[in-house]
DNA sequence: CAGTTCACCGATAATACTCTCGGCGAAAGT
DNA sequence: ACTTTCGCCGAGAGTATTATCGGTGAACTG
């Protein structure tokens, strides 16, 4: 079946034409009729594939947060792996560092478009953004950090939101040239970090009075 | 001279609409027609006044991003009034918290805007963040952080980039109505800075050993 | 009061984009 | 081999925008 190879084939090309302009930062004025060009093929031809821009728009912005996310996401492994707390800390903010830097594009296209409600890109990036803080939190969790009350909960999400904040503000720095070492970058994440470990600290002293007061 | 008047505010009524517009999230597609249409006048008049769209998108954005940035600088010395540290340091989170929770459509402008390079608005927005940085370093320097070192000029900088991602990612949550109390997320920030005081306090107690030795 | 300026406007040329329609030619089916 | 399917394309109707040009009448000048 040839014919359904080639077809495949020039969608795949008008996929990928979009996703250059795309991570260009070229997507606020893109048009269906310059990316069938890019992609060599003629303007009527962009409709046989899809019903308009932001159907082709969604279909990219998915394929290319869901990669953000896998990427930021899956060496976590490796982090928990390191030999101790204090090389596991510095992994666990090394590693999205370093794929943040290893793909400035998409990650500055996840920061532009993120706060663009009307942008069909915008919903993949929220959706990319929410599960990241989830993830986070989970991590928080597993630290010993309390979750028990709904105000616990707000505090996780809050520390969450401004870890990831710092990340990203500090890898932009990177990206400028502002901040040229990680290593320095590491460093300070390491310190804002330690301001929240009060939390856990005082979270697992009530759990140790709370097993104190049952073993009496 | 009634005609200047009159020419002043036809102009006026156009940079009110174009606000309107920018404000309201639609400054991608902004037209100078719908500008035009807007603050009830013909599409020749817009050109009477601007040369072209950007020329009055620089203008807005000078405008409105030096309000912004007055109104989160200016109730500072205010901060600085506060009876006793912890009480200060708490002000100065909750000031800029305030400012941006009452102006909202000006706050998400700033995000959305900062990380369009092609946009015209673009420019101020940077500007605002880069003074606000400056302010915010020269606010660390002052409560004794050390600032001799190009390292420790880095580590100022990157410590005054995450106090403000922090306070932009919770506000934002305060807005999306995540985080409703203003208190709760004073005390995360309170608790985000404590850790970054070490590099305050190490840098004292250097400082005091240098005087020691030199007393010797 | 006569002449001049000028803020505004209607009309329009030029440009760019979206989406559809009918046809063509080669692959697919029988 | 003959017919059907279908992926692609050229052309074009419809729409929206930018930017300009000449006209108009009221404000200004002397």
């Amino acid at each position: 079946m040839t014919r359904k190879e080639a077809k495949r084939l020039t969608r795949l090309r008008l996929l990928e034409a979009a996703r250059q302009i795309v991570l260009a930062g070229d997507e606020q004025a893109i048009a269906a009729s310059a990316v069938a060009r890019a992609a060599g093929v003629a303007n009527a031809t962009f409709y046989e594939h899809f019903a308009n821009m932001d159907e082709l728009l969604r279909t990219i912005a998915e394929e290319l947060f869901s990669k953000l996310r896998e990427e930021v996401r899956g060496p976590r492994w490796e982090a928990i792996q390191a030999p101790n707390n204090e090389e596991k800390l510095r992994r666990q903010f090394r590693v999205p560092l370093e794929m943040l830097a290893a793909n400035p594009r998409l990650f500055r296209l996840a920061l532009r478009v993120r706060h663009q409600p009307r942008s069909a890109l915008s919903e993949s990036s929220l959706r990319l953004a929410g599960s990241t803080r989830r993830d986070v939190v989970q991590e928080l969790i597993d630290r010993g950090y309390p979750a028990s009350t709904p105000a616990d909960m707000r505090r996780l999400e809050m520390i969450a939101d401004v870890i990831i904040a710092a990340i990203e503000a500090l890898s932009l720095g990177h990206l400028s040239g502002r901040y040229p070492s990680l290593e320095e970058i590491v460093d300070v994440l390491v310190l804002v970090s330690r301001g929240t470990r009060l939390v856990r600290e005082t979270a697992q002293r009530q759990a140790a009075q709370r097993r104190a007061s049952v073993d009496a």
